[in-house]
DNA sequence: CAGTGAGCGAGCTTCCGCTTGACTT
């Protein structure tokens, strides 16, 4: 039996770390939380303060047995899991369990897994910190509360089965709001106008900076461009640079394994956790943007190696988003030097997901110019504008470029002719097209992730599971949308003659995107009407601020719980 | 008397967050 026992939450993290710590620890995996609340009404007493009864988890009677026969025969155990909330629940629920002395207990905490901070760790252990442990149970109380009170009243009053929650109700709410926005949306449409012209044999397209309203205004200004000289104006040349977006987190590994490879959130976690656990890539499921020094330097030496010492540009990045708890890495390759790894497609194309944009993280900016040229001319004083831009230096632009949820066209900016200011131009042709306004997109799973995660609703392990519940309970459906005709004005002025013709374009049409189902657009109504505060979008960033101030010492479980419960009871 | 169907009552559903297998299809 080994002197030492370190439990960690990953068996895959288990493993790594047994081999840093050498033949005296015995590292295991508790599997996540081992406890949880009692199934039914009794798991809390309110009576009592809040008084939570936790049962292990059926699932977790198994381990369990064996961590306690380990523990025994231990001189030493080293409660390891990860530095946030949960976390620190975890380690606390297996000291109970477990029976843990304090004597022979030291709780060990490090944000990456490498050799220096496993072995810093074990250096600097602490004591469980009940204040956060308390904060943890604040938070399981407030949702089980929630829950378990809300859903029985959709039973009685709506359909059976249904359910309402702290994350899942609001997720339904940004769908149901934003099929609204989509609904009363009344389009308008306009006339972009767009000249091609020639300067020394070569082709200029310029957008005209207004946009006509009408078919007799863009036929108006078609009609004053009749016979116009047209000439570059003033040129304005502008350097520039793009950097590179930071490594993944889980919310935009989501959102962009969504844009690029069309992978859903599910099947994007599922991949990601195969090459977790083969060791290709650290933890999928964090909030943080940091890399450990050991990463920026594997990462550094990859990028010299490979593109030369002038696109290397090690840098570490700072997270946005107020609510994360940053107890992990970003998402990255264990090895830079390894471009391609995974047992299948669908992982190999993640993986080279994950290689590109931690790369491109770690080098350096591109260089650009934009140029816009304006085009002039003696019939009116309208400008039209033409747009390049020329890459200097690709720098990380050589590996990655982040996508965009935008579908609207993109500007084809290029190489632009040199041409001075004063040169008369040829025209070619003028053209004035009819273009509706377009209302706002429809969530995709990934970008309803992006916006929870804005929301400070919900965290990287629920984004998949709360985005298939609410999908199986029937509150959001998946389904194609068809699009519809409709005709738009096309005018060509050429050869100094005015052409008018009218074409149909498809509209409307949209896939994979989600829109609320009649059950969820009347329990959503429903919930909205009767419990306000509850699906407010703030409710969870606002509670979070409690959940602090508990760990922080500065307030108790019950007062905090009591604020809350006894006007919501009521409204049950 | 066997088979069918209406009507009734009992028991169940449900949260969020941390982890993977162990199950089906």
């Amino acid at each position: 039996m080994s002197k030492n026992l370190v439990i960690v939450e990953s068996p895959a993290k288990a493993k790594t770390i047994e081999k840093y710590l050498g033949k005296d620890f015995t590292v295991k995996s508790s599997f996540g939380h081992i406890r949880d609340l009692a199934k039914g009404d009794g798991a809390i007493d309110i009576e009592k303060g809040y008084l939570p009864n936790y049962i292990i988890s059926p699932d977790k009677k198994k381990i369990v047995t064996e961590l306690k026969k380990l523990a025994k025969g231990a001189d030493m155990v080293w409660l390891a899991s990860d530095e946030d909330r949960e976390g620190e629940a975890i380690s606390w629920h297996l000291s109970e369990v477990l029976k843990l002395k304090a004597s022979n207990t030291k709780r060990i905490v490090f944000h990456e897994i490498t050799k220096t901070a496993i072995l810093n760790a074990i250096e600097n252990p602490r004591d469980i910190d009940e204040n956060l442990v308390n904060a943890q149970q604040a938070r399981r109380v407030l949702d089980r509360l929630v829950g378990f009170q809300l859903s029985p009243v959709l039973w009685r009053k709506v359909k059976p089965s249904l359910s309402a929650g702290r994350v899942q109700s609001v997720a339904v709410r940004l769908i149901v709001e934003r099929e609204k926005e989509v609904q009363a949306f009344t389009t308008s449409s306009s006339f972009k106008v767009q000249g091609l012209f020639e300067a020394s044999k070569k082709g200029i397209k310029g957008d005209l900076s207004k946009r006509p309203a009408t078919v007799e205004e863009a036929n108006a200004f078609l009609e004053s461009c009749k016979g116009a000289n047209f000439s570059v104006g003033k040129i304005n040349v502008t350097p520039a640079k793009r950097s590179s977006a930071a490594p993944f987190t889980t919310s935009t590994l989501q959102q962009e394994a969504s844009r690029k490879l069309g992978y859903n959130v599910s099947k994007t976690m599922l991949l990601a956790q195969r090459l977790y656990e083969n060791g290709h890539i650290t933890y999928m499921r964090t909030d943080s943007v940091n890399l450990s020094e050991f990463a920026r330097d594997n990462a550094k030496g990859s990028i010299v190696k490979e593109y030369g010492q002038e696109y290397s540009k090690p840098r570490n990045y700072t997270t946005k988003s107020g609510s994360a708890q940053e107890a992990h890495e970003a998402i990255r390759p264990t090895s830079f030097d390894v471009s391609a790894a995974g047992a299948d497609d669908g992982q190999k194309r993640l993986y080279q997901l994950i290689w590109k944009r931690a790369i491109a993280s770690q080098m350096s900016d591109a260089q650009l110019e934009r140029t816009t040229i304006d085009i002039v001319n003696d019939k009116n004083s309208d400008v039209f504008k033409a747009k390049g831009e020329v890459i200097k230096f690709d720098g990380f632009l050589k590996v990655y470029l982040e996508g965009t949820d935008d579908e609207d066209e993109e500007d084809e900016s290029g190489l632009l002719p040199r041409v001075s200011e004063g040169e008369q131009l040829g025209v070619l042709e003028i053209s004035a097209t009819q273009r509706y306004t377009r209302p706002p997109a429809r969530y995709t799973e990934a970008s309803l992730v992006k916006r929870l995660e804005e929301l400070g609703i919900g965290r990287p392990s629920t984004y998949a599971p709360t985005i298939s519940t609410v999908q199986k309970r029937g509150y959001v459906v998946k389904d194609e949308i068809e699009g519809k005709k409709r005709d738009f004005d096309l005018l060509v002025l050429k050869n100094d003659e005015v052409s008018k013709v009218t074409n149909s374009e498809n509209y409307g049409a949209d896939k994979n995107k989600m829109h609320p189902s009649d059950i969820g657009k009347v329990v959503t109504e429903f919930l909205i009407q009767h419990f306000g505060e509850i699906m407010d979008y703030g409710f969870t960033a606002f509670v979070e601020k409690e959940f602090d101030e508990i760990a922080d010492g500065m307030k108790n479980l019950s007062e905090m719980i009591d604020t809350f419960y006894n006007p919501f009871h009521k409204d049950v």
